[in-house]
RNA sequence: GUGGGCGUAGUUCAAUGGUCAGAGCACUGGACUGUGGCUCCAGUUGUUGGGGGUUCGAAUCCCCUCGCCCACCCCA
């Protein structure tokens, strides 16, 4: 709130809708979330990438499909200065992927691995675990079709889920199988729901003629009734398309990963195929997702780039974090050294040594001012600081500095070139 | 875009249409002059989200609006 004159004007800011800040201390779980990805996603021979988050509209247009919720309603679209059509991202896989055929990366040792993290954004109606501006942290993998790429890339995600201790989590599997394949499929689908149509909920009823598929999906208990017994993919799927999961599933159970089958998981973008996967939780709410991934074979090819398979997940970093909250107790970082002083000289003083200690690696914070040595010592409690120094009148005097541990009340005095010793022999108890 | 719930101090929440809208926590200070946590005391923070209406009187009832949450659609 601002007063001008008399009149008192109420500003109230608040980030859009949506859209969120993160502070300390979540900041601290977000920050090993991505501290973890790094290290793990780097020994499978993953590299960082970073792409804009914007991009021309048509890139998204053209890699998530025409008639997705995503482009035809949630997109973040504006014209820059010149007119041209810029788009916010709604999704990390198509900038990868104009990044590859940009840069010609097919032409350095295949299959070339990628991950990155940072926000996306999408239009849409917030609500648990859905935001418009949200993180992911992605992986995408070009130029290798075999199983084995498939197999590889769904273990790193679940020992990700492992490496941060996170349990419970559900890791299902399908193959939606290829252009050859899926219009087979389809048409299967279409003929089973044809003379049934009628008993369905109008949600399915539009997607009878927009996208079968996605019938699948359907909640409504008298839909999944009615689907009972309709035709699963796997049972489509081409030789070559059938082979690839066999092989899939087989090194799965030799690398001990365990998953659900899911015949009816369907992918809301247009560009998978073959492998499908999700990693859900039952404690988000409606959006149980909080990985998901799968093969895209085709989109390289389809962006003018050479005919180059490919396949990535995505993680949703903020549900992910809803359910490391459930089990991590937040705890910002705790300074080992609290120096309280009093009178100017010793706030120079203390002032100095602070700046030595964190130069040999100490967490220090200092009194900047003003306040009694109580409300210091108050302060210094409050930030959980483990050890304190005092510099009075007296220190300046006699040359030597109180010190106290304020875990133990232990305290004593101590010439000033000894402080890291003792500093260092109170922390390691603690 | 559709539906439901909720908006009161920094925060968690009270207040049946009826005095000046309160309490816990937090914060600041003091009791304790240079020693934290515990205790006690004191202090600060509000156009009751905003606007309009009904009424002698509205935080409370009605309408509009904004925001948040949840669900649908869809997705990470």
């Amino acid at each position: 709130m601002i007063r001008r004159g008399k009149e008192k004007i109420q500003l109230r800011y608040s980030a859009p809708k949506g859209i969120h800040d993160i502070l300390p201390p979540d900041i601290s779980i977000w920050q090993k979330t991505e501290a973890t990805a790094k290290e793990l996603f780097q020994k499978y021979g993953y590299q960082e990438i970073r792409t804009p988050i914007i991009e021309h509209t048509d890139i998204f247009i053209r890699s998530i499909g025409e008639n997705t919720d995503i482009v035809e309603k949630e997109m973040y679209t504006f014209s820059d200065r010149a007119g041209r059509s810029i788009t916010l991202r709604p999704e990390g896989t198509a900038s990868v992927v104009r990044a590859f055929i940009e840069h010609n990366l097919q032409n350095f040792t295949s299959p070339q691995k990628f991950y990155y993290t940072g926000p996306m954004f999408r239009y849409e109606r917030p609500q648990k675990g859905r935001f418009r501006q949200f993180y992911q942290i992605g992986v995408e993998a070009f130029g290798e079709r075999h199983p084995t790429m498939d197999a590889e890339i769904i273990t790193m995600l679940c020992s990700f889920m492992k490496a941060i201790g996170l349990e419970g989590i559900n890791f299902e599997l399908n193959s939606i199988g290829c252009e050859k394949c899926r219009p087979d499929y389809k048409n299967a689908l279409l003929l089973f729901f044809k003379d049934k149509l009628d008993n369905f909920c109008p949600d399915c009823q539009r997607r009878y003629s927009l996208n079968p598929l996605r019938i699948l999906d359907c909640k409504v208990e008298r839909c999944i009734a009615l689907r009972h017994g309709s035709p699963l993919i796997p049972e489509h799927l081409c030789d070559d398309c059938s082979n690839h999961f066999e092989e899939l599933k087989e090194r799965l159970r030799i690398l001990q990963m365990p998953y659900t089958l899911n015949p009816e998981l369907v992918r809301g973008l247009d560009y998978y195929t073959k492998t499908t996967f999700e990693a859900t939780s039952n404690h988000l709410g409606s959006q149980k997702a909080v990985a998901a991934g799968g093969r895209y074979d085709k989109l390289v090819e389809e962006f003018g780039g050479p005919a180059t398979p490919a396949i990535g997940f995505a993680i949703g970093m903020e549900r992910l974090i809803t359910l490391l909250m459930e089990k991590t107790n937040l705890l910002s970082p705790v300074p080992d050294c609290f120096i309280a002083t009093i009178g100017k000289e010793a706030e120079l003083k203390g002032l100095l040594l602070a700046e030595q200690l964190r130069e040999k690696g100490y967490h220090v914070e200092i009194h900047y001012g003003g306040a009694s040595l109580k409300s210091q010592l108050r302060r210094a409690d409050r930030m959980d600081s483990r050890f304190v120094l005092i510099i009075g009148d007296d220190e300046l005097r006699s040359g030597k500095i109180k010190w106290k541990n304020l875990k133990n009340k232990e305290q004593g005095e101590i010439e000033i070139e000894d402080i890291s010793s003792i500093l260092k022999n109170n922390l390691e108890r603690y």
